[in-house]
DNA sequence: ATAACATATGAACAATAGCTCATTTGTTTT
DNA sequence: AAAACAAATGAGCTATTGTTCATATGTTAT
């Protein structure tokens, strides 16, 4: 109750009731913005872009990765764990190899649309 | 010459010539790739999501968005150049007051592609 | 010019992230 | 069962990042 808010504040807001009203009523719960934020962290390291990218072409297991982007098979492990995690690839074993995929087409789509901010 | 590969290579790779070349060929330059992985790092922070959010309803100066966050005005702004950096976000100033908007539709397009990843 | 206000910025600190190295787990072959 | 191979994992190290705090810059009003 007398807990007081310790954030600075200008002398009078400039946004409208209305205005702020909406900005509360639009605003995704915490919780889902804590996960795109996630979702985005992900996408956030070239590595693992690079490794969407090489699957775009086809199904392919952690060695070949390892060695078209000609980085150790233990980096591409613990990026394959991240992107797994975020459901943005999935896998199937084959014996002592296991196989990753895209896991569907948002990938493609968010990539996409990153790419046209980029190439502007 | 006498350059070593020191990357561990598996004892056959899986993936056929063709495959390898349309990786080779399909894969965007290395610099290209950065800058990706650059703007998704941007988005990859919820305080900044937030931001986008709020200036989806309206131009805002950086008090009222820090108010709206209940975040200091140093933070926002911290953040506001990140976001200004990348090209998301424009300002105008009027007297005192700088105003913050969303820079192009491509803010929206690509938080949207994220969020219908999150939601499933 | 001075005071007041809005914003920007730099240094510092804690938390996080990506890579390497060593090792373990899982599978196949002998 | 043992050896060999592919992949996964944990610890450790360095680099990066988000926030805070103090201060500087820019603008307006007195």
């Amino acid at each position: 109750m007398d807990e007081q808010n310790t954030i600075e504040r200008c002398d009078y807001i400039h946004a409208h009731e209305d205005i702020i009203a909406k900005v509360n009523e639009n605003m995704p719960d915490e919780e889902i913005l804590y996960d795109l934020a996630e979702l985005f962290k992900i996408f956030g390291d070239s590595t693992r872009i690079k490794i969407l990218y090489v699957l775009f072409e086809s199904e392919m297991c952690v060695c070949d990765i390892a060695q078209l982007l000609n980085m150790t098979q233990s980096a591409i492990s613990h990026q394959l764990r991240a992107l797994k995690q975020s459901k943005l690839v999935k896998y199937r074993r084959e014996g002592k190899t296991v196989f990753y995929s895209l896991a569907d087409d948002h990938v493609r789509s968010i990539l996409d649309q990153g790419m046209e901010h980029v190439a502007e």
